[in-house]
RNA sequence: GGGCGAUUAGCUCAGUUGGUUCAGAGCACUUGGUUUACACCCAAGGGGUCACAGGUUCGACUCCUGUAUCGCCCA
């Protein structure tokens, strides 16, 4: 790009920086002695796209990184994606449908091979469209949950676990989804309050014309009944006891049973009992050992298991049976009611409760180095308030089940012998096949004979191994690598995948290493468009996040981003945050533009202003630093960029760059250009992990640089001491220019005609040292100490001293005394308050002395200020 | 139904252990400005009873109780 341009083109550095990065291999991470800092990614979907989310999670572990690494750190950024078995398997499923192919037609083998077929083209996308956004990983550690090692880890960890009991199999009430027909765990379900129905049904007393009526939202279950349930206490239904029911349609004959499980006050306080399809009435079922009806098929459709309605879907049932109901003289009303509806969060249907064979792990034990380790600190959480979510999961925690009835992952490594519901677990088929002639004890067994369980591990199963087995720390517990980068030390993600994801690597990381995962974990929110709605792809309230960087350039995108998303909280996105972002690098720019601009003169001598504007920056820069450290610290990483934000644009900019600029087409001293390089060099770092490719970009161009050399290898400024007493005679400074501007602006006067500025030091308080710089910027000839007042002067009042800017007949007498009054009577109000407190007794016997100190030290100032501007109204 | 959290300027949010830099920032807004780095800019300015009602305290945005509204999680 010109360096005469006076936009910013990111378009123009963005793709080359990336590359000469890579081609310097400046992301690569290998053991050594430096102090490690490691980020494993949170894997994405591996045929996923990027998505406003991604954005912001990886700007922030960015940030981190880079930062990390200029503070000499070895810093590892581990990229890769997840195999997401649900997600995945769903895509390859409809794609094939599309071709007329069902994936039961062509069998496991063939339709693996589609999978992978279809991640090798889709796979890795993602990861590419992280690159744009300059994310520093080390790409040649990329993983994938089904690499073969992380495959192997996860069967030795399934086998492990398996071996010391902690993994068992079991019938149990899942959550099914007879879409993707499998069972997903209760995390993977959401609840939505639905207007529907309740339907009463009354049901016939066997050898009675005596009827009971029971009171249901789901009418399709009823063919599914195995019994009726009523409160023992209910007089209404007493005298049912040791009778029958007739469910109707079928006309199956079951029992009445009384338990006070039931709520005497919902319905007509009669419960139909299914217990195959209800959590619930498994339990009666199970109690009072009820018949169990599965009435369902995979998909939803009904089974043959009743003997009617057979393949009609649940739905579709639910609507005909009250027809029948109805014909059958049962259906006694219907009433309109809300109920909360469980929803498959990777299919969006109705979840169906099924009772099936899975796969359990205990969690009970496992969990308790997890809740140990987070209560004491041990593992910090930003915010912090994530913990209570966090507590009353862990501590009400439920054996997790771990299986998906699934082609799309790792698979269970259960073998069944020949023509049995037993079964050997072993983590290859030449150990399966020994493990089972030794339980057999027939040594003439083949491995043909031996049938693999069908279903795969839930996908977080192997996400939960990750900050472990990228680094082969399952197979090889003791590789350098795991020994070197292992804990991590910080997790960013969502606080939706808190239980999902976060806790149980928790557990894994005490399980299996008997270590934390990593030290912090930063917890994002969500982005929300600006009616808070979450941004997704069905709402098509999401803008493509390449399409913003190519319009606002990724450092652009990654400021809007960073700007407003405080940790935990929501960001609510809207366009104007990349374009302040946008603005930004612009301004930057033409900082440089304009330091480049200048011509130097190594014979002139530095002016007093710029010695002493350069003194103060570099003062300023230290307090700020300071403060941008400890946001930092306590990962405020949205105020720590604003800091900077305002460091470079207000301080920088607005205020050294204004007072050391030479006059128009003249030349600039050399030891002042060689400092405001310094500083510039210095301002380009600590924004660097913010804004990484238009830093480097002029990082390269303000001095002469070898090959190989980068911005985001340089040391980070350290915060050093700083003068406070000199930052603050510069405020003062700044508002005594301030003031002498708004007389220009108010007098109209132009910067081409210069000044006088008086003082007149009451309390010998005014402190000269930065007369240069008020010169300068107020376009002063001189500035003069006066003892007496200033005739024809404009008037005002810093701390205790009294200024005057002479301008004859300009004057307007009546307008200052008005004005010097009103400031006047503000102040006397404020040194009111003052004495009120002080006059208070109990406030100066309670109180503190220092806050009493500081009270009196308000009424000294307020008092010198009040005799100063009573001062300069007599003047007038 | 249970739990957690929020409510501060038009918008998005800071406000660390109650007391001068505690009423703030950015954006938006208003006014003025082509003083040759930048109009993707500069300078100046307006704007809040800190949701409401009580209480504790010499003193409350900050602590306690209750109310209202909203959000999230769990059942």
């Amino acid at each position: 790009m010109s360096e005469t341009s006076t936009n910013y083109n990111p378009q123009n550095t963005e793709d080359k920086w990336y590359k000469y990065w890579l081609d310097n291999k400046l992301f690569k991470s290998t053991p050594d002695e430096r102090e490690p800092f490691t980020i494993v990614i949170p894997p994405p979907n591996v045929t996923g796209v990027l998505h406003m989310g991604h954005i912001m999670n990886n700007t922030i572990q960015d940030i981190l990184i880079r930062r990390a690494r200029m503070q000499g750190k070895n810093a590892c950024w581990i990229p890769g994606t997840d195999h997401a078995s649900i997600a995945t398997e769903a895509k390859v499923v409809n794609k094939l449908a599309e071709e007329g192919i069902s994936k039961e037609d062509i069998g496991r083998k063939d339709f693996m091979k589609h999978a992978w077929k279809w991640t090798d083209k889709h796979g890795g996308i993602i990861l590419e469209q992280l690159k744009k956004l300059g994310a520093s990983c080390d790409w040649d550690r990329t993983k994938f949950t089904l690499d073969n090692d992380l495959y192997q880890s996860v069967i030795k960890i399934f086998t492990d676990l398996y071996n010391e009991g902690l993994i068992y199999r079991g019938i149990r009430m899942v959550n099914w989804d007879p879409k993707a027909k499998t069972a997903v765990s209760d995390e993977e379900v959401e609840y939505k309050d639905e207007q529907s129905k309740l339907y009463y049904v009354k049901y016939k007393i066997a050898d009675t014309d005596d009827y009971i009526t029971i009171a249901t939202t789901r009418p399709e279950t009823i063919i599914g009944d195995t019994g009726v349930c009523v409160h023992p206490d209910d007089k209404r239904y007493k005298h049912f006891k040791g009778k029958k029911v007739i469910i109707p349609l079928v006309n199956r004959e079951v029992p009445i049973i009384f338990d006070d499980y039931i709520d005497i006050e919902f319905g007509t306080g009669a419960l139909k009992v299914t217990p195959a399809h209800d959590e619930n009435d498994y339990m009666l079922g199970q109690k009072y050992k009820l018949q169990i009806i599965d009435i369902f098929n995979e998909n939803g459709t009904i089974s043959n298991k009743a003997g009617i309605y057979e393949g009609i879907d649940r739905f579709e049932l639910r609507k005909s049976i009250i027809g029948d109901l109805e014909k059958a003289g049962n259906l006694v009303k219907i009433e309109d009611y809300v109920n909360r509806v469980g929803y498959s969060q990777r299919t969006n249907v109705p979840i169906e409760p099924k009772l099936s064979m899975q796969w359990f792990l205990k969690m009970e034990e496992l969990v308790k180095p997890a809740i140990e380790n987070v209560k004491n600190n041990n593992i910090h959480f930003s915010p912090e308030r994530f913990k209570n979510t966090y507590f009353h999961w862990t501590e009400n925690i439920r054996d997790w089940n771990i299986s998906r009835q699934l082609w799309w992952g790792h698979r269970i490594p259960a073998y069944y012998l020949p023509d049995s519901n037993d079964f050997v677990v072993a983590e290859n088929t030449e150990k399966a096949l020994e493990s089972a002639k030794e339980k057999t004890g027939n040594q003439n067994l083949k491995l043909e004979d031996l049938h693999q369980d069908e279903d795969v591990l839930d996908t977080w199963f192997s996400s939960w191994l990750w900050p472990i087995s990228v680094f082969n720390g399952i197979n090889e517990p003791n590789n350098p690598e795991i020994n070197y980068y292992y804990p991590t030390n910080v997790l960013a993600t969502g606080h939706d995948i808190i239980f999902f994801w976060v806790a149980r690597m928790i557990v894994a990381g005490y399980k299996f290493r008997n270590n934390l995962p990593f030290k912090n974990v930063y917890f994002t929110g969500m982005v929300r468009d600006d009616k808070r709605r979450k941004m997704s792809k069905s709402l098509g309230n999401s803008p493509d996040p390449l399409d913003l960087i190519k319009k606002f350039g990724a450092d652009g995108v990654r400021f809007g981003m960073m700007l407003c998303s405080p940790a935990g909280g929501d960001l609510l996105y809207v366009d104007n945050l990349p374009e302040q972002g946008r603005n930004f690098a612009n301004k930057i720019w033409n900082s440089y533009r304009l330091i480049k601009s200048w011509t130097v003169d190594k014979e002139i001598p530095q002016p007093k202003h710029s010695e002493l504007a350069i003194k103060w920056f570099k003062n300023k820069f230290n307090e700020q630093i300071q403060d941008i450290d400890k946001q930092y610290d306590t990962f405020k990483l949205s105020a720590a960029l604003m800091t900077v934000y305002r460091l470079f644009k207000d301080e920088f900019s607005s205020w050294l760059l204004e007072i050391i600029k030479p006059d128009y087409q003249k030349p600039v001293d050399k030891k002042t250009y060689n400092e405001v390089i310094e500083i510039f060099d210095k301002l380009l770092r600590v924004l660097h992990p913010f804004m990484p490719f238009i830093t480097e970009e002029i990082w390269q161009n303000i001095k002469e640089r070898k090959n190989g050399e980068s911005i985001m290898i340089s040391e980070m400024p350290e915060p050093k001491i700083f003068d406070a007493e000199l930052l603050n005679n510069f405020d003062i400074t700044k508002d005594i220019i301030t003031q002498i501007r708004n007389i220009r602006k108010e007098k109209n006067i132009s910067y081409k005609n210069k000044l006088l500025l008086f003082y007149k030091d009451n309390n010998n308080s005014y402190n000269k040292i930065f007369d240069s710089v008020i010169i300068k910027l107020s376009g002063l000839d001189k500035i003069s100490e006066t003892a007496d007042k200033v005739e024809g002067a404009m008037q005002f009042v810093i701390k205790k001293t009294e200024f005057f800017v002479p301008l004859g007949n300009l004057i307007d007498t009546d307008e200052e005394i008005k004005k010097l009054s009103e400031e006047l009577k503000y102040t006397k109000g404020f040194l009111n308050a003052v004495m009120k407190k002080l006059g208070n007794e109990r406030f100066v016997n309670n109180a503190p002395p220092q806050v009493v100190e500081k009270e009196k030290a308000k009424q000294a100032d307020a008092e010198a200020k009040i005799k100063a501007l009573e001062e300069q109204i007599k003047n007038l």
